[in-house]
Formats: structure tokens, sequence, C-alpha cells
DNA sequence: AATGTTTGATTTAACGATTAACCATCGTGA
DNA sequence: TCACGATGGTTAATCGTTAAATCAAACATT
């Protein structure tokens, strides 16, 4: 491996001036600067992270905790990280909390331990994360406003609930999977905001709610709303084995445009996060702390974008043919299979 | 931040017999020992890892390098590999590749630039990955045996076939997402392999592939195989939408066994990953070569396990009631809607 | 001509942990 | 009593990089 010494002896220089001249930073003549920077490049010299680090005391590496890798948003927002992180020149470190708060506190620990730079949090449900001693920024969960960048979940749902509430929705099941999620309760808080003031929801959770759908269709619920994308799936499913078509006899909305939105028919009318944006935001946040800049204005929540699909239709009315201001270019489905 | 020089100095010894006591090396009595450890957690010493590293030359960081965070197996894969990874004592820096060839050699470059001790790497399709200095494993392509860990997709599609021709299927449908895609042709290999000799089958290739399902269902066709299981979930909605019920007109196979697998209805039958298992080898495997030891014996294929669903059902026949060897203990779907 | 100032490079000392080499001290066997 | 081997510890060098302090010319200023 090459290093600063070998570089120096190699031209007769001393370190300091080598390292002057590939970080520009002392006086160095140009011509040796090239000189040096040329037989640098030769050799293939890249300087030790660990020295680096050590001297000044900044890893370049960012710690980021997830509370559980296999919820599929989780890793769209690793990878928009990693490529935000990249572009930074830093680097990611990951550690797996496994929903567990204990774990979260030694995930924590181990990469500080790593001499991380800063931490990117992603907390387990309504667990706030520790008060630590390192620059953090806490990802999708409304604690700190201030550390915080979070996509507007509320305000995604409430354009959801504002697109069926223009196709006519005025019944609608709120579907959850988790009463505990603040950002499942946020979602519906939006739903319901949306729908407007003369609509009628109930919501309805996990398993338990899922069954209970079909029974509120009977009922006059015209559109079921998810949290998620993957509990719409479920929802179709038990709606489907019931004898209901999704959007014909029911509408049915999901949440996060995961992959399995479009593998599904019909393709899933839903809301997407903007985690690039996110990724962004967090580590822009993330630096100016690292670098002990007083904090910048609070961060405001990021918004989402609506995603219209096939799932969903103006509500079936007892009488027949609907008029409506087309959202969609289909074909009535109300008639389909 | 506490150091050994702190601590040594706050005692009154030498920061050597610190590390010592610290490390269990040197000589140290056992009782001086026990005080510098006392006075060491009291201090909440961490080791210096930049330290460490700079005079050992040994990070404990793994760099992994993934093609694309957002297929859904792999976080599987690095949630388990992190896990494992914690367990060893090591780190795990994330590198994306998003699928680029180029980008996946400046990741690498990246890594080793970041002095990671050893490199796991999930090349992109086909690209074998290239051959550097640092100690490598790959991960599920199977280029090199001796460096290489992955699932027995071929055994594992072995497996899913020999179920389906039990049932009684002779004509199988084969769908893949990628043609280039060596796993997946693996997996088609296996499930040919497993069906015998006597069954008849084809394989169709993506969207356009999907398309054509319905058709080659009314040709006979009694069973569609899907190399992944979001592939099952596009075929079940291509089938369905063409008044084609599963498992009741035609059986349906996953692979993977990915969350919504169990969010379809009928739940998908699949077949599963030991990711856990996929990533302790890896990591054995990747160890060893770091510490220079040679090749240990080639590692073989990690088994997959059949996860039965209700999406596999003896082939409906032209004549009626049909007896069985009783896979599943539900009720004939064949005449449900 | 004596005194600054600029320019270009060198010394030197650190960062924190590790480790080989060295040095006391004490007890033991010859 | 003397040399010897444990035992318990210290010194000092080192890993590669950085940065403050220093130094020696060359050049400009009065």
């Amino acid at each position: 491996m090459a290093s600063l010494k070998q570089i120096a002896s190699d031209l007769g220089v001393s370190t300091a001036t080598v390292s002057n001249a590939l970080s520009g930073k002392g006086r160095v003549s140009e011509e040796l600067a090239e000189k040096i920077r040329d037989h640098a490049s030769r050799l293939g010299y890249r300087p030790s992270s660990a020295a680096r680090a050590l001297k000044t005391g900044q890893s370049g590496i960012l710690g980021l905790v997830m509370p559980d890798l296999t919820n599929p948003l989780f890793p769209r927002i690793a990878q928009n990280l990693s490529i935000a992180a990249e572009a930074r020149g830093l680097g990611i470190l990951i550690a797996d909390s496994r929903g567990d708060a204990a774990r979260q506190d030694e995930a924590l620990a181990q990469l500080v331990g790593r001499g991380v730079d800063g931490i990117i949090i992603v907390p387990r449900l309504g667990t706030a994360p520790p008060q630590m001693d390192v620059p953090m920024v806490v990802i999708n969960t409304a604690s700190d406003p201030r550390n915080t960048v979070a996509a507007d979940h509320r305000g995604g749902g409430r354009q959801l609930g504002a697109h069926l509430g223009e196709l006519g929705h005025r019944n609608v099941v709120l579907l959850g999977g988790n009463r505990a999620s603040e950002v499942q309760q946020d979602r519906m808080r939006g739903m319901t905001e949306g729908l407007g003031p003369e609509a009628h929801t109930c919501a309805v959770w996990g398993e338990e709610g899922m069954s209970a759908l079909p029974g509120l269709v009977a009922e006059g619920a015209t559109c079921v709303m998810a949290t998620s994308d993957l509990l719409a799936l479920g929802a179709h499913s038990h709606l489907s084995r019931a004898g209901l078509s999704v959007p014909g006899d029911v509408s049915l909305t999901g949440f996060d445009d995961l992959p399995l939105a479009t593998a599904m028919h019909p393709e899933l009318t839903t809301i997407a996060q903007d985690v690039e944006a996110i990724a962004d935001q967090a580590l822009d946040v993330l630096t100016l702390r690292i670098a002990g800049r007083p904090d910048p204005a609070p961060v405001s929540a990021i918004p989402m974008r609506l995603v219209l699909r096939q799932s969903t239709w103006p509500p079936r009315r007892r009488d027949l043919s609907v008029t409506l201001s087309s959202h969609h270019s289909e074909t009535d489905p109300t008639g389909a299979k």
C-alpha cells in the first residue's frame, strides 16, 4: 500500500509537502504539486481513512439504524440514503434494531463505538430514540421537528381522501395494520380530513379488521383505504373471496407505492413517498449538525405524490348510470366480472 | 472521550498496562486488571476504532455491494448479514451499485478506499465481479464455487416441481422475469427436473409471457410456476382477470416467500431461501479468507424450504371427482367461486 | 543597506492503541 | 550467596495523516 511517506521519499520531499500538494491546503509550487499528484496516481495512492479519522476525529461514516429491513419501504430509504451519502463523500454503516428497543440502543452504542460522525435513525414505532451526544436525525417519526425528516403522511392521506371524496364516496372504511403506529394514525387522520365532514368513516385494524370488510361493504361502505399497500393487497383478497370486485363494488387504496401495487389487478391507486427528497433532507440536516452549525430552520414535511391507478372508481349507485369528472380514462369496470 | 492515556494517568500506570489489562494479552496482576476494567467502564471507555485500525491494519468493517436494494429479497439478505456480522463483532458498510456494472466497480473502489477488511457482493445478473486484492465472497451467483455462497435454486425448483408432479400436473407453464438471469434459469431447470420426464413444460417471459397465460391454460396447461413471488402475483392478476381461479382452474407457485405471499388470496405456495444460513456461510467464508487461511472446502448450495400454501391443487379433470394424496387439509376449492 | 514580507518547503508533534523490547523485584534452587 | 526464571510492569516505537510552528531564501520596502 502506497503511503504519503512512500511518495515523499520517492520524490525526495517531506510528507507534509505531499499532504499539502494532494489536499491543496498548504503552500506548494504548482510545478511540484503536479509532479506529486502524478506520482501519487501512478502508485494508486489512497489515503488511509483510518489514519485520517484518527487525526481529524472525523470518520466520514454515518450510521443508519433501521427497525426492520423487511419492511419493503425501508430498503428504498436506505438505498436513497446511500446514494445521497455517496454524493457527499460519506459512507453508511448499517445496523438493524430488529424492532427491539433494547437492541436499538445497543445498535446505537455499536455505531458510536465505531466512530460514526452522525446517526440516521428510523425508530421503532413510537419509541423515542435516546438522546445521545452524537449528531442525529430521525426519519418518519414526528418527535422533535428540529431533527426530524418525514414524509407528509397526513397530507398524503388528505390527498387520497380528497380524491375519493371527489369521486363521491361518503362511506369509507379505514384499514390499519397497527394501532400503535403514529404514522398510520397520521395517515388516517389525513384521509378523514380529505374526505370532508360529510363523509362517514370507520377504522378497523389488522387481520380481524380485514375479515370485517365484506360485512361493512354490505352495510353500505363503498371504499376501503388501507394504510399500506400490503394491507390493501390483503383487503383485496378478502373482498374478492367474498365475491366483491374492485373497483366495481368497492374502491381500494394503498399507501407507499410498493412494487406490488402494479403487480396487482386492478393496479392499486396509492400514494408515494418522495424517498429521494427525504434522503437528501436527512443528509443535509445531519451534515449541518455534524458541522456544529446552529440548527437550521425546522424541516417541513415532505409532500407525497398521488398515484392514480385502476383501483378507485365512483361508488356504485342503487340507481344506475353514473356521470363523473373522469379521473380515469378506462371503461366503466362496474359491469366487469 | 476517554482514552487509554486518560485511564492510565488517572490510575498512575502506563498506557501499555491499561491496554494489556483490557485486552488480557500481556502480564498484569489480576488485582490491577480489575481496577483498570472498573475505572474504564466507569468512564464509559470505548477504544477508538480509528486508532486500532491504523495500528493493526484491520478495520473490523465489511463492505456489502448490492445491485438493487428495491428487490425485496436483498434487504432480507442484508438484514441477516448485518446480524451475522454483529455477532462476529464486525460492521457492515453498504454500497449500492444500482445495477450498473460501472457503478459496481466504483462502489468496490469506494469500499476498499474506506479500508474494509473484506467484501460481500451480490453481483448484478451475470456480471462477474472484478478480481480484486481484497477478500471477497459472492452471493447467489455461481461464478467460482470456492468463493460463492448461494441458495440451491435448482434444488428449490426441483422440490416445487416434484410437489406439483405428485399432485398430477403434466402440463406446466414456467414464467420468468428476465431471460438473462442465471438464477432464474437455474430455478426453471430445477422445476423441469422435479416435474419429471413425462411432464410437458414451456417457458414464457415477462409482461408478454403473463398475457399469454390464459391462452396457454385454455390449451391445457394446469399449472403456472413463476420464478418469483412478484411475478406470481402478476400472473394471478392476469389469470383471474380472464376468469380463471387459482387453484381451482390452475395452480400457481412463486419463489422466495416474500411477505406478499401470505397477503394474497389464495396464499401462495412458494419456496423460501434460508437467508440466515446464507448470511452465516458468507461470513464464515469471508472471515476465513481475511485471516488468510487457505481456502476451506467449497461451500455447497444451501437447501431451500418448500412452503405449502393454498395456491396449489391437483389439476382439474375433465371427468369429475378427484382423489388425491392430500397435501392440503382444505376443502376442495375447485367449486369455489 | 537594513528591515519586512512573501513564497516554498521542512520540522515536529500530535491523534489513540498496540507491541516488542526492556527493566525491576522477588523467590528459588544450586 | 549467586545466578536464574518468573512475575509485573514501563519505555518507546510505530501505524499514516495532518497542522502548527519554523526556517531559508528571494523579493520588495523604506
